[in-house]
DNA sequence: TCATAACTTTTACATATGTCAAAAAAGGGA
DNA sequence: TCCCTTTTTTGACATATGTAAAAGTTATGA
């Protein structure tokens, strides 16, 4: 690793004269500070005239308004914090993506932070969300050994929804929005019964309520449909959100053993998906054209975004990533303006089955 | 998609007391505001006796600091801005992981926007983090029409770093962190004309600078080798940050033309090398084992998270994300500090080759 | 031209904390 | 116990904007 400095040269031409307060801005532009301050939070409040005459100004100069300021003494803050237990899962990056496209239309600014998948980095999150008073927070939670206090306390202080897992303690005052895991893994079951075998389940490592939700999922629907439920034993610790990881080293082992090689294996996400295609590959035990040599189908859950370029191309259920988004955020959107409900609501989409070539 | 509503029981069991602003706290803890204001910007400024009742009446209550007053009048927000033009590519979600994790070592608390590509909403984003008073940014620039203005202004506000590629039009107070495309690029060349044939270029979509400066470093590197520069000429337009999809069409397309089937193929990031993967094994080119049945080897750059979960595992050089992310945090901490330097600085960092299975 | 409505200015206070100087208190050592 | 040093308190001022009431100004329509 190797430091070069570089000498560039330095220009120091602004066009703009740079203004850094409303007053001078007031002085400069010949309208009071109180006219400018209604000005900038809704236009239409002044006279036609003196809003043309502030945006020529305006235009004229490099002025920005101070955001901390300005949200201090504003009743709304019109902040919304969100909380991810991963940036690197594309589920969570999509979501995050969606989430800040929707706040955007509604004028919101979102705080975005990880929790790294541990619960002390969660809980500091969420003080860091009360201490930034925001109108509301979407929180992915980590399901295990959650600080539930800290959850209580942010719901009192501003609507909190919970995204893709509920906690592993419910919070009183919170809202939930996501898929509805009973419909979606239902709908791949019925599925996967209905065109070959039916499936055998390989979880995810239990990081968050989800886990256990697709299994039970799993187990009522094969019920349902007098099949027997059977789930694969993971040889290997699932402690770690390195999902791929773990459906690979999973897999690696059975197909090893020459178990499930010819089986359908409907994995609790795409992720363990993804490494559990990647250890039949490795076993060739698909062959050209996505097709298995033998009865080998493998499924996963939630349309991760590179599903689709895999070899074969995951057979999955996808999860309605904008629709969770846009009804978490409405939601915050009308508890923040409405006054607080005494209701908390909780809000399932649906999942579209997304047949592939992989099942 | 439906709708559930639950009843679910409240109770507003609060275990602590919750008190608002410090005044209150400096009220029910016995100690004045002022110390209290001290204690919490560094607890050694105050006697140790002080410190331990502070401490101890602290965890009875519920105290949460205002974070947007406590920036606003500081001298320091401990603000770093962060933008990036997407979420949704594990490359800057990793980025934007290191970043997080290294800012949090120092104190500093980010505030990520995604840019979408799009040059006004970047903009939009610079402003934002200037009227926020940050310490400093961390951007991700999208090469084409950025608002040069907006940068220049910012980079006279707060230092400002730019990561993984350089604006098209040099700003003169930015620095810039990131990885040596000569050198990581000039090793996979040297690496693939080492193990086989020389290889063609397949180039990303020129949304950034990385686009022409990864093709000139190979045409220079082959130079060099004495090998004969070919890229591969996109029959799809190439305007969008879908890489996969971009990789996954041009190369479909050649492999249907019977183009390229047994050639080595360097594609510019490892996004775009999934997608000419996904493409060659659709076109039955890789044969089991990962082995390809001709001589066709794909390689790309980056190493994305996903790459070794390809089949074949993709063969590629891995940019150090950590290295910049510390690198850029480092900077700008220092430059916070110690008053601005007059030199904008280049820092590059070397890519290490990661031969997998796909070449 | 006048009455009226609509808008703007002025003035004053509010927000929650940082920061400084001067005064007061506490602690330690002789 | 007294003196000196260290720490804390007090009080005052600062930050950049929101907000409200009262007074002043401008535009509109008859």
């Amino acid at each position: 690793m190797g430091a070069i400095v570089h000498n560039v040269r330095r220009s120091l031409t602004m066009a703009k004269p740079k203004i850094n307060t409303m007053k001078e801005l007031s002085e400069t532009i010949g309208v009071s500070r109180p006219t400018l301050s209604r000005y900038f939070q809704d236009p239409s409040t002044v006279r036609p005239s003196t809003s043309k005459k502030i945006q020529e100004r305006l235009s004229e100069v490099d002025y920005v308004y101070n955001f901390l300021t300005t949200r201090q003494n504003r009743k709304s803050t019109e902040l919304i914090g969100v909380i991810v237990p991963s940036y690197k899962d594309l589920f969570f990056a999509s979501l995050i993506a969606s989430i800040e496209e929707s706040a955007r239309d509604l004028g919101y600014t979102i705080i975005t932070q990880s929790s790294s998948g541990d619960s002390d980095v969660e809980a500091h999150a969420v003080r860091k969300l009360r201490s930034m008073s925001v109108d509301g927070a979407i929180v992915a939670p980590i399901g295990v050994a959650a600080d539930h206090e800290a959850f209580v306390a942010a719901s009192e202080d501003f609507p909190l929804v919970f995204v893709d897992s509920r906690p592993a303690k419910s919070i009183p005052l919170a809202d939930f929005v996501g898929t509805n895991n009973v419909q979606s893994i239902g709908a791949i079951v019925e599925y996967l019964c209905r065109t070959g075998d039916p499936p055998v389940f390989l979880g995810m490592p239990h990081l968050n309520a989800n886990a256990q939700d697709r299994e039970n999922a799993y187990r009522a629907k094969m019920l349902e449909l007098n099949h027997e439920a059977k789930t694969i034993e993971p040889s290997v610790a699932g402690g770690s959100w390195e999902f791929e990881a773990f459906g690979n080293a999973v897999m690696d082992d059975c197909f090893g053993r020459r178990e499930f090689t010819n089986a359908t294996i409907l994995c609790a996400n795409d992720r363990v998906a993804i490494g559990a295609v990647r250890a039949a590959n490795k076993h060739g035990l698909f062959l050209r054209g996505g097709i298995s040599g033998g009865g080998l189908r493998i499924a996963g859950h939630d349309d991760h975004p590179l599903s689709q370029y895999m070899f074969p191309a995951l057979t999955t259920v996808a999860q309605d990533v904008e629709g969770i988004a846009d009804a978490a955020i409405q939601l915050l959107a009308q508890r923040a303006r409405g006054g607080r409900s005494t209701e908390a609501v909780e809000f399932f989409l649906e999942a579209v089955m997304t047949p592939r070539e992989s099942a």
